[in-house]
This record gives C-alpha cells, structure tokens and sequence, in this order.
DNA sequence: TAGATGGACTA
DNA sequence: ATAGTCCATCTAC
C-alpha cells in the first residue's frame, strides 16, 4: 500500500465537512454532558480520526476546519452561500472544545480565515503530491473529488467508501478532471451556486461526454435541443463564474508546508481533563488503558448506568472480521460437520432464502447459517435452473436440523425472524429458542435511528456494505426467483446474510445491554412478542369474497353515475381522481375562490376544504362521495378478495414490529388496521370480516387507553378522579371546562371537549384546536388555558416532558421505551415545534403500544395452555384485539380475555377493556 | 418504471 | 394536531 518513495501518507481530515454530518447524526444528536453541554458532533468527529488512526498506523494526520467569516469566494459573488441559515449554537458551542481536543492530541490543526478548508486540503494535497508524498483526503463532500489523482484518494470514513481515479468515474461518470466543469453544470442550491437549470449528474455527464470539457459543452450550446437547451443558453454567460467558484484553490499560502505538518506529542494531562469536562468516557478508558481490565461499566452500581444511559455515550463496536469464509454445502458429510459446530456452540445465526417475500407462498431453496464472525455455510435445497449442481435433498437436511431448530436450549438469532419461523412452519418445524432477532436490536436501541433492515444496519452498524438482494437477481420484470440464481453467487449472498446477522448481533445487543430499560423492553416485550404475532399473522382472517364482489359492483355503478354528474356540473369532462385536473376546473375554470393551498403550493382539494365548498356550489359534494366510494373500491372491495391466500382461503397481513417511532404495531398487505368505520359505506367493509362456521367474532378495545396514560402519567388530580369514579370523561372535562354541572353539559360542549382532549394527546397548539373546532385562535386559546386551569397537573406535565425531551434528547414510555427526537433544539422553529409535539405524544401512543403488546402475551400464553382450537386471537388495531371462538364457549372465553386485557398493567387509573360479539366485525365492534 | 404528490382510510 | 398504509395520477428517466 504504501509509495516507493517510503515516507508516510499525508491523511487530510476535512473536519468541518464531519462536524456538519456528525452534527445530524440522530443517534449522535442525543449526546449531552449531564450539564447539558451537546457533545454528539464532537464524539462523531473524534470517533472517525480515531478509526483514521487505525486504518492508516503510520499516516500523518491533518486536520483542517473551515475559519469563521467570508471568503474570497464571497468577493467573487456575494449570494456565495446566502442561503445558509447561521450555524446552530449547539453545534457552535462544540467547536472550540473540539479544537482543543485534536491539538491536545498533537495533531497539526488548520484554520485558516478568507479561504475554505476545501482550499488548504486542496493545496496541501498538491504539495505533497510535488514531493511524491501519496495523500488520502477524509471528507463527505463530493466537490472534494477534483483533487483526486494517482497519488490522491478519497475516503469517506462514514460510509467507507474510497475514491481513487477509478472510483471516480466509476461514481460520477466523469474523470477527477472533468469534476469542476460538472458541478459548474449542475450548479449547487446549498452553496448557491447557480448552474444549469434542471441540468442534473445525467445531463452534465452526458454534455460533458459528448464534448470533454465545460468549454466543450458551452461551444456547442447552440446544438442542444429542446427546453434543456434553451435553459443551457440562458446559463452561458453566469457559467464561467459558477466553475471559478466550484474550483477549489490549490495555491493558498501557508504558514507551514505539507512536510513541516508533523504531530506532537499529545498532552496527556490536558487531553484527560478534556475528555472528564465532556464526560467522553470511551476515549479517556483508552487513554488511561482500563479499556480491557473494565470492558463495560454496566456490570458495576445500579446509579451508574442510571447515569449512562442519560448523558454517556453508547457505543456499537462491530468485531473485526480480517477475511470471510464463506462455504457452499453440497454433500451430507460436511453438512454433518456444520450440525455438529453448531450444536455444540448453543446459539447461532441462521436465515432462509426461499422463492417469495409472502410467507405463504414462500418455498424454501435453501438456508445459511453462522456461528463464528466471518464464517457461515450456505445449504442449497431447490436451485432448480438448466444445469444446476445435484443438491441435499430439502427432506433430509429439514429433518436434520428440526431437533435444533426446535430446541430452545441452543438460541437462535436472525434477521426478521418472523419470516422465516413463518416459512418453516409449512415445513412442519415449529422454531424454537427464539432470543435475539437483529432488527429489534436495533429497534429497541434506537427506533429511528436507521430503517431496520439488514443491508442498512450492516452499514450503519459494521460499516460495511453487503452484498445486495438485487445484485444478484437483477430488479424490475425480468428479476430471478432465487431457486434460478446460480448457487455460487447465491451461496455467497446467503453466507453472507447469516454472517452480517451474527455479526451485528455481537455489536448491538452488547449496546442494548447497556440500557437497561431498553433491554428490558427487548426481552420482555418485544422477543417475546414475535412468535405470537407470528402465530396471529399465519393464523388469518376469514373474509366473505362474495359480498364484497357484491359491494365493488354496486360502488361502481354509483361511481359511474356520480362521473356522469361531475361532468355535467364541470361543463366538461375530466379524471374525478386527479386532483391536477380538478385543481384546474374549481379554480381556473369555475373560478372559485381557493381556501388553503397544498404544501407546494397549488390550491388544494383536500376534504375539508371541499365540505367548505360544497355549501356554496354544488359539484364540491360530488367530488367528495366519489372520493370516499373510490376509495373504498380500490383499497378494500376490489383488492382484499384477490388477496386471499389458495393455501388456507384465509386472508394474512403482515405485522411490522419495527417500523413506528412510538412502539406501536404497522400492518401491510393487506393493512388490517385501517379498515373503514366512520361510515355507513365503510362499516359494510367490515360485514365482509365473518367468523368461521359456529364462531363468534369478539372485539376487545381499550376505553380511552391514552387518556387514562396521561392521568396516570401527569397524576393530576381532577383527571384521576374522574376516570376513577368512571365518569364519561369528555362529559366531565366539558364541565370542567365550561364550569357547568355535568348533567347540563350540551353535546356541542361534549364535542369541543372530546376535541381538546384528543388535542392534548397530539401536542395540542391553539391554532391546530382552532383548525379541528373551526373557531377563532383566541377563542381556541381561551378553551386551552381553563382546560390547564382545572388539571394543572397536565400543564405541568407537558412542560416537564419538554423539559426532559430538550434536556436529554429523547423521552420515554412507562416501560421505558425510547423515543429520540432529533430535531428538538432544532433552530428551525417549525421543526422544534413538531418535534415536541412528537415528544408529547409518544409517551402516550407508546405506553398504550407497550401495554397492548403486554397484554396480547398474557393471552397468547393462556392460549397456549388451553391448547384450544377453538379460540383464535386473530388480528390488533393498536387498542382492540380481534378474536374467533366458538360459539359454545364464546362467553366465558370473553370474560376471560377482558380480564387479561385489563389486568396488563397496573396504572393509577383503572384500564377498561369493553368487549363486542357478532358474527362479523362490524357486529362485534 | 420509480418516485413524488395529494388524497383517503385507521387508532 | 400524533402515529401509520395504500391508492391513482403525473412526471422524469
């Protein structure tokens, strides 16, 4: 790796391109001293100059910072960045720290005013590359790739990405020398810099291909065709100023030379007190080397980690893996081999490739499994294409593996286990040992800091980029099964999968360990919860096809009648579903005023703004019952029918348990939870959900579940004793409120009431309370401060809550579920106001996740023990269960459930469950 | 053919 | 005003 001319490579660290993207880092965001001093931007930056350290042993570390104050660049064009809203004073206030620290490390600091970092790196690069020093630049800035050469590479140390010449026309299509003339095309919003309109990276590559050079492109602006063209000749004459801004200055002097650039000796004293200030226990573990003696503070007092999991950070440390083995199976002996290790290692990794992404029409092709980082073994079963090697039979090697699959001595980890317990379990193997699935780690450690599936937590987590589903199977039409991928490159994509799953188990559940809530909520809740919904999700429902073929037909013939009328009230004929063409009809061609615009800006069509309407003109109200009617077609009636399974004539969903910010369950495909009621229409939709022949279908929901969580978690007196006494709560909050007794409260006042209470839930402001109860915003206002007024309990609450959601970057269930909030000292006041509205929220939303989840372990484990056949749990509504049992036992197994249902947590207020029997869903709700 | 947009459905 | 999923349309590739 290193040059012929044997002296150390000169590692240029763009630091304030890391400071910035260390800065939105969510996970990082949440980083504070226990005096609140942020310091997440600091952790990320000095986290990637040690793994620098570590990558390149003997290179010779710079580190450049952009200065305060303009640039020539400035001079050359004043909107040079105009845009930019000042910088954020949290990530202000982590400067000097962070400047402090690398000098007291002993690594040469730059910063140099009137010019940017970009230009020292650049010009620093050109030196070194002068004395035949190689040089490797550490940015995330893509502009960085015009200084790239034979001797200067790229790295970017969060993704991993490096970028040598190749690289570069590899990722842009353009050669390093070529890089300027392309941003000058495409111009840049962030910087300002203007450039072509709707030139982006294909048209510059393709200009920049055709004719070599921006000089090139801008000869021949009279040959472009088309709209692009003339935007092409508009920017001829502002093109050469965007290129000279886009070039970065190779010729800054500096008070020191690329070679004069050496570390010091770091200043152990001052660097110890640094890291103690800004409570960087990591680093200042492994500067005074107790790194191995104590690997985790966490085994050590109860108040410790108490402290840890509020100010410290919590690192995800990924194994070093220095070579993969990844190993094909094609005969019983090694196959054997492999049973044994991984008997004998009592937990391991495995995953399942199979023809389909449906679990009920997925057939098993093969399986991979993993026991040691960087060893896994793939088993192909059915790769059936021309010419595809003889394979172990999948009878034999099912057979095989059932008595491990199913002990739950050895523990099993995967990637979505859900899947695959759900795939096996058509091949009569009932897994078991069910312990560590990869992607609730990671959910339960942090919700959002990442999508959860496989390919980003590898890069997120391992910092590695694995091999894609894609990669091998092609995409669009013509993508493979993966019984017709040819198995070497199979086997390695499934090795894989078992591997990276193994691998970002041992890095984050040693980081879930450390919070101990949170692996709480992993072990008790979440581990637990996945074989029941995997029993509910292969379970179904039963739905009545033929009644809601009946229901299409008759929506489509009311549609077409309410088409005919549209028409005649427009005078012409349009799309009623385009909301572009009936933008044009109300607006432009009918000329009525418009209300409320849609967040681009056109005037918007949405329901509300049509009720409006439609007591001034007559074809607003036409729009809208062919709005709601079509979509009941298109979503339920026409769409539910085809999606009921020919294995089991039942219709399966699929519960996502790591998708929401809050906690809660998602359902696709079909979404079992947002299937209509509020009308009449809609509520036919669920006539069509039946019980099978001689069963009831029970309804069980929580009675105002979030209500009652925020008695119990603000404790206000009034509202606790309310839901004690069992009164109807927007009655009594109405009374409260409008300082009426509570047998004169009117149903207008009740109304109001139950808006402002579903207010307080969402995060309530004035002006939201005005929008929904279409009053003035003092009068919105009014309501707001007597509600406060009677339960001062709440008020303290929220503010408490946003309190804590500022101070510590996150807020958190009953159970101790996390939510972070990255954006809740966001500068932008919009965004800071959502996100405590979000903050308000989530304890609420996702405490009423925690206990429904509670409770449908309690029943899924009485279930179990009655082993009953006739008592079927079958589908959640985040505060409902939806069950099938048998009309002769229907009564007492209902009581039962309600019992178990209210019996899930222990509040400060009674929780009510209230059941519903019928012989569909809309009966029993 | 993929992604964005605007709208409608749920708790 | 909180949290989601899915649809048709339109646009850009």
């Amino acid at each position: 790796m290193s040059n012929s001319a044997n002296l150390s490579p000169l590692i240029l660290v763009d630091g304030s391109s890391y400071l910035f993207r260390a800065y939105h880092v969510p996970y990082l965001q949440a980083l504070s001293t226990a005096s609140g001093q942020p310091t997440g931007a600091i952790t990320g930056v000095l986290n990637m100059i040690r793994s620098l350290k570590k990558d390149y042993p003997n290179g010779n570390v710079v580190v450049v910072f952009d200065a305060k104050g303009k640039t020539f660049r400035s001079d050359m064009y004043p909107e040079y960045k105009a845009n930019r809203p000042p910088m954020p004073d949290d990530l202000r206030s982590q400067i000097a720290p962070l400047h402090e620290i690398i000098e007291a490390m002993g690594l040469p600091l730059l910063v140099v005013p009137g010019v940017e970092a970009d230009d020292v790196i650049g010009t620093l690069a050109k030196q070194a590359s002068e004395q035949g020093i190689e040089t490797v630049i550490s940015t995330g800035d893509k502009d960085m790739a015009q200084l790239v050469t034979e001797h200067v590479r790229l790295i970017n140390t969060m993704t991993n990405v490096e970028l040598d010449v190749d690289g570069v026309i590899e990722k842009f299509g353009v050669k390093p020398e070529q890089i300027i003339d392309y941003l000058a095309l495409m111009g840049d919003k962030v910087d300002n810099i203007p450039g072509v309109v709707k030139c982006g990276p294909k048209t510059a590559v393709k200009w920049l291909t055709e004719h070599g050079t921006l000089e090139g492109v801008i000869a021949n602006a009279d040959k472009v065709k088309g709209k692009i063209g003339e935007n092409l000749r508009d920017a001829l004459e502002q093109l050469p100023l965007s290129y000279q801004l886009a070039t970065i200055k190779c010729d800054v002097e500096l008070e020191q030379t690329a070679e004069q650039l050496q570390p010091t000796a770091a200043d152990v004293e001052k660097l110890t007190e640094l890291y103690q200030t800004f409570e960087l226990r990591r680093l200042l573990a492994e500067l005074t080397g107790s790194s191995d003696s104590e690997p985790q503070e966490t085994s050590k007092a109860k108040p410790k980690q108490a402290k840890a999991s509020t100010s410290d950070e919590v690192i995800v440390q990924a194994v070093e893996v220095s070579e993969t083995q990844y190993q094909i199976i094609y005969n019983q002996d090694e196959f054997l081999t492999w049973l044994a290790k991984l008997k004998e290692s009592k937990r391991f990794a495995f995953d399942t490739e199979t023809t389909s992404i449906d679990y009920m029409q997925a057939e098993l092709v093969g399986l991979s499994f993993a026991c040691e980082p960087g060893k896994a073994a793939y088993v192909p079963v059915a790769h059936d294409y021309v010419g595809a090697p003889e394979q172990l039979s999948r009878d034999w090697v099912l057979a095989q593996l059932k008595p491990l699959l199913e002990s739950t001595e050895i523990l099993k980890i995967g990637q979505n286990l859900k899947y695959d317990i759900n795939v096996l379990s058509h091949y009569d193997i009932e897994v078991q040992g069910i312990a560590f699935d990869t992607m609730i780690e990671s959910y339960c450690f942090n919700s959002i800091a990442t999508r959860h599936n496989m390919d980003a937590l590898a890069e997120k987590y391992l910092d590695h980029k694995t091999v894609h589903f894609e990669d091998i199977a092609g995409k669009g039409a013509k993508q493979l099964t993966f019984n017709q991928i040819d198995i070497e490159k199979a086997g390695h994509y499934a090795a894989e999968d078992a591997d990276i799953t193994l691998r970002l188990h041992l890095a984050l559940f040693p980081a879930l360990e450390q919070l101990s809530e949170q692996l709480a909520v992993f072990n008790d809740i979440e581990m637990p919860l996945l074989p029941v919904l995997a029993r509910m999700e292969q379970g179904g429902v039963l739905i009545d096809s033929d009644l809601l073929a009946e229901q299409s037909q008759s929506l489509g013939q009311r549609l077409a009648a309410l088409e005919i009328e549209a028409h005649n009230l427009a005078g012409q004929s349009f799309n009623l579903s385009s909301p572009k063409q009936l933008q044009k009809i109300l607006f432009e061609d009918l000329k009525i005023p418009v209300i409320k615009k849609t967040p681009k800006g056109a005037p918007s069509t949405a329901e509300e703004v049509l009720q409006e309407l439609a007591l001034d003109y007559p074809l607003p109200k036409v729009i809208l019952e062919n709005r709601g009617l079509s979509k009941l077609k298109s979503t339920y009636t026409d769409k539910l029918p085809l999606m009921v399974s020919s294995r089991s004539g039942r219709l399966h969903t699929s519960y996502h348990q790591a998708v929401t910010a809050t906690g809660r369950l998602s359902s696709t495909e079909p979404n079992l939870q947002n299937i209509p009621i509020r009308s009449e229409q809609g509520r036919k939709i669920r006539q069509a959900f039946i019980a099978p022949k001689d069963h009831k279908i029970v309804a069980i929901d929580y009675s105002q579940i979030e209500l009652r969580i925020m008695a119990h978690l603000s404790n206000d007196k009034g509202l606790v004793t309310a839901f004690s006494e069992g009164k109807d709560i927007h009655k009594a909050t109405a009374a409260e409120i409008f300082a009426v007794p509570l047998d004169q409260v009117t149903s207008e006042q009740r109304r109001s009431a139950k808006a402002i209470n579903f207010g307080l839930i969402y995060g309530m402001s004035a002006f939201g309370l005005a929008k929904q109860l279409h009053i003035g915003r003092n009068q919105a206002q009014e309501y707001m401060d007597m509600y406060f007024k009677r339960y001062p309990g709440v008020l303290t609450y929220m503010e408490e809550t946003r309190e804590q959601a500022s101070s510590q970057g996150y807020v958190e269930t009953i159970y101790g579920r996390r939510l972070y909030l990255p954006d809740i000292n966001a500068r932008n006041g919009m965004r800071k106001k959502a996100a405590e509205r979000a903050a308000i929220n989530a304890p609420m939303q996702g405490t009423a996740a925690d206990i429904i989840k509670k409770a449908m372990l309690a029943v899924d484990t009485w279930l179990q023990e009655q082993a009953d056949d006739r008592i079927k749990m079958t589908m959640q509504v985040h505060d409902e269960l939806i069950f099938e049992i048998h009309q002769d036992i229907v009564e007492e197994t209902t009581q039962k459930l309600v019992e178990l249902m209210n019996n899930a947590a222990e509040l400060s207020v009674p929780l009510i469950a209230e059941a519903g029997m019928g012989d569909n869903w809309d009966e029993a709700h």
